[in-house]
DNA sequence: TTATTAATTTTGGCATACCTAATTTATTTT
DNA sequence: AAAATAAATTAGGTATGCCAAAATTAATAA
């Protein structure tokens, strides 16, 4: 198998896996490797001879020991070189996924040790996800997503799960940002929306874009 | 054909072609992409067929304005990163070629202008290759191959055309580095090795090396 | 100019990464 | 527990990028 096609597998389980305690479906999978679930059927049993995941027919995949280290790592990559392009070279939070998708693949340790470095090794990335270091080691926090807060109660905006430049430069119009404090008021019965306070300003969130942000208690 | 297999023939064609003023021969062609002969020979025809060279049956291959236009592109963006981790990252002259190698590959436009803008548009890059600007226009000059130099002339070193390790050290462990100046004392007959003195060392190059080494009359 | 040698191309194959359509297996609903 | 639906797998196929060995063409030496 390509080294990237393994990457890219083994980055997309990690990241549908929730910290390996869910097992993952091929459909899912699939539809985030833009792939066809009988290809991934193939995919998964690569994976498996190589000893990357524990793949069980019809059942569905998690990652071995040596496939989290790998796919930490790639996720590492990832997240560092975002936050390079965004605080260094000054891009903004909305367009550096994409380039990080090409740069993640580029496997030199010591060129993203250095990044980290220059950055003061940071633990969270631009999207508020946080950045695994050198040895994997992954920063465990609280947060939950909007969609789960309660009424009457204020939150730091922590990160998103969506890092489409559409959602982020919606977010971005309405101070939604990174840091930003907001006061959940309520959640409206019919259809889930919720009304907020952010600098003031009212504002109503659909339940998707709950669904993608992520809040701390304040 | 995969992108990146196009880019590197391209990259590889232009190299070979000094300018476009030779035909390029596909055993020399499958040397430098470690492939073998027969493979080259579908590549090209494949690259025919996108009109990006020329290439005529059991005689060479050229680059055209569009094949040319890529291979400069691509040569861009490995030499402004080169340039790069050298001047920004703390890179040697010796480590950055295999990164960029690899880095080059990726393709975001706004990035390489970010990064040439950061180094200040840069003319050459740390082995002394030329860095065509964003237009794919090159810095054009007169330097010559030291073994090409002549006896009893004083020449500053302005560049390396082999970007190994190996090279690159051996040349630093003796102090000839870009910007140094030598005089050449004398060629041996014998095996054409030239005697020549580098702040006041006096020190025996063999033609191999000399022929990886450009230089200017000073 | 004819050998001889070197470069190039052709032929036939192999492995990888995909796909669609058909089939099987698992999960929901009734 | 059937029936209906959804998910996963298998079977069969395409396109790409590579290779070795044989055949051809071009270049060089005799
Ligand atoms: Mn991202
Ligand atoms: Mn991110
Ligand atoms: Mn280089
Ligand atoms: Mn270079």
């Amino acid at each position: 198998m390509r080294q990237e096609t393994i990457e890219n597998y083994l980055k997309t389980i990690y990241n549908l896996s929730s910290d390996n305690t869910v097992v993952v479906g091929n459909k899912e999978l699939a539809g985030r490797l833009n792939l066809r679930p009988a290809t991934v059927t193939e995919g998964l049993r690569k994976l498996d001879e190589l000893k990357y995941v524990f793949y069980e027919k019809s059942y569905g995949t998690r990652l071995t020991t040596s496939g989290a280290k790998l796919a930490l790592n790639i996720v590492r990559r990832h997240r560092i070189w975002e936050t390079y392009l965004v605080k260094e070279l000054g891009f903004g939070w909305d367009e550096v996924h994409e380039i990080a998708e090409e740069l993640e693949h580029v496997k030199n340790d010591k060129l993203i040790n250095k990044l980290a470095g220059i950055l003061g090794n940071p633990i969270y990335d631009p999207h508020g996800d946080p950045i695994p270091d050198a040895k994997g080691k992954i920063f465990k926090s609280n947060f939950i997503k909007l969609s789960e807060a309660k009424p009457k109660v204020s939150y730091k905006i922590m990160g998103v799960t969506d890092h489409s430049s559409a959602f982020l430069k919606y977010l971005e119009k309405h101070h939604l940002i990174i840091g930003a404090n907001i006061l959940v008021k309520q959640f409206e019965e019919f259809d889930s929306s919720i009304l907020l306070t952010c600098n003031k300003n009212e504002i109503i969130i659909s339940s998707k874009a709950a669904e993608c942000m992520i809040v701390q208690v304040n």
